[in-house]
DNA sequence: CCTTGACTTAGAGTGCACTCTAAGTTGTAT
DNA sequence: ATACAACTTAGAGTGCACTCTAAGTCAAGG
């Protein structure tokens, strides 16, 4: 009993445009995509959860360049394992110092905070 | 015993190119460097201070026009602690968002990097 | 029949934050 | 003297990732 998706569905369950859906197909992020007989696209969940795991690498800086290269990793099917697992790695391993670089930066604000607190009590 | 820097010593220690010094004073984001005889900017250290910080703002993501607000409320002194204060206590917030949802999509990557390493063992 | 919601290609426009160029000036260093 | 490193204004260009428009087609539902 598989579930299919209009692209408009698509938009408001990812909270991507009809436009960014398009777009994304267009540079081969996403491919394959199933049509009905009026030529509509039918999203499978499978393709959802394709869409939400791109989200997830866009949303941790990964550039289209790269999202680009990991898709068609992707779409060359099990051959490709190890080296999406190492482009993973990679990125991971950014997202790792991203974290780090900003937990640096949050000391640094609730300092100033303090600072800004301090200030006030001694007027 | 006060140390001064020209725009390309300030361009090197702080990572900007020398464009981005001068466009951070066109937009407002920096005022008040002195200037030696012959017009030449002169950075205080504490002017490369405040550099640093606009840059860790930036780094954390606070937009250019969040940073001029910033900036302008500085340049009114000490009056403006308070609101200062208030707008580093709604950016902190963001930033720890953006720290807990990056951390959430790097358990969603090693999850990732974990089932690929799986399919190998079966193979 | 006509509105709706898709679809197509190709290309233009947007917003952000720079980044650079042009075309000139001025003062210091070799 | 000449090269160098600044300086100015004003505006153009860049790169990224969308975002939208134009101008048309097509098929199902009320």
């Amino acid at each position: 009993m598989k579930k299919y998706f209009t692209i408009q569905q698509m938009a408001k369950t990812t909270g991507l445009t009809e436009y960014t859906l398009r777009y994304y197909e267009r540079i081969g992020l996403v491919k394959f995509i199933a049509r009905k007989d009026n030529g509509h696209r039918q999203y499978s969940s499978n393709d959802l959860q394709w869409i939400e795991f791109l989200m997830r690498l866009r949303a941790t800086g990964m550039p289209i360049r790269d999202m680009q290269r990991f898709a068609e990793l992707r779409y060359q099917g099990d051959k490709t394992v190890a080296k999406r697992k190492a482009m993973l790695i990679v990125h991971l391993e950014k997202v790792q110092q991203h974290i780090n670089e900003w937990m640096k930066y949050k000391r640094v604000l609730i300092q100033k905070i303090e600072y800004y607190s301090n200030l006030k009590q001694k007027r």
